[in-house]
DNA sequence: CCTACAAGCTGAAGCGACTAGAGGTTCAAG
DNA sequence: CTTGAACCTCTAGTCGCTTCAGCTTGTAGG
């Protein structure tokens, strides 16, 4: 009856991938990279997932969904393992990453600014422009930013 | 003399680069992938570009730094060189990247303010947190977006 | 109990857009 | 003519998966 409990939440790897939202293929990929402990195994080899296997899954996926890298989720994971130590270098992790979260919406900010002049300069007419678009691409000089720090906007 | 004139301008990939902005590698990839044409070659095979080439290349470097894809840009490309039937198309491309850009910063502003309240919950403080960051980033509920449109801001 | 077939397994390759490195050749200044 | 920076090709690595081929296993119906 003790042992049984262990077994009573023990899932396949496509309820867990149901469950956290993550797909199957995603999931043994974080195995391999060390981001999710090996899981048991059935007799036939497959694997069956827990509880801590299921928090652990969500961890990262609420991770990577705000953009930590798998470098920092393995950071972090480390952290929240050793309960002594941590906090000071995860706030750093965070605050690194809010920097770079908004770094990436100011240069956003300034592509869309120039894809809307770009793109009003040939509002869809068919005619009499030959080609706005193209002209714009190919004459740096017109747009706002030049040289300046664009480049890398989506690197 | 007349000769000599077409020679004038000849320069090799690295002050193509310098010019343009773009690495040697990259320019030789750009090639590889063709959406830069291959130079004519010296006797000894090293690359000699001429002004048609820094002005695709500077095209193409405008174009990526706008966050259009290599894709894209060939396509682009191709429209800009046969003067008929262009624009329309250029168009479809540069509103349908607009939508796109506007998407990852709708996107990113979310998880902007995510990251700022994870961040701000353990602001850095050396005691009694432990740690409010990797609680933030476990417990899902927590959050404002949930399952929302949120996943995939980064692909 | 047997059979289908969905779901699982592994390992390797592919994606986009480069970047880096090894190991060799060429160009141009002194 | 020598030196050394710049160039060449080819291969592999990056990140975070995704896709594929070719198997094996688990389970529900008959």
């Amino acid at each position: 009856m003790s042992e049984r409990k262990n077994l009573e939440r023990v899932v396949p790897i496509g309820a867990l991938a149901e469950q956290t939202g993550v797909k199957v293929e995603t999931i043994r990929y974080y195995e391999q990279v060390d981001l999710l402990p090996p899981p048991e195994r059935t007799e036939g080899n497959q694997r069956r997932y827990g509880k801590r296997h299921v928090e652990r899954l969500a961890f990262i996926k609420h991770a990577r969904d705000l953009g930590f890298s798998v470098d920092s989720i393995r950071t972090l994971l480390k952290l929240s393992d050793s309960p002594t130590l941590p906090c000071d270098e995860a706030h750093a992790i965070s605050v690194a990453h809010l920097g770079d979260v908004r770094h990436k919406i100011a240069r956003l900010r300034s592509l869309e600014k120039e894809l809307e002049r770009i793109a009003a300069t040939c509002s869809g007419g068919v005619s009499a422009c030959d080609c706005a678009i193209i002209e714009a691409l190919a004459d740096h000089s017109q747009c706002a930013h030049h040289e300046s720090g664009l480049a890398g906007a989506w690197r």
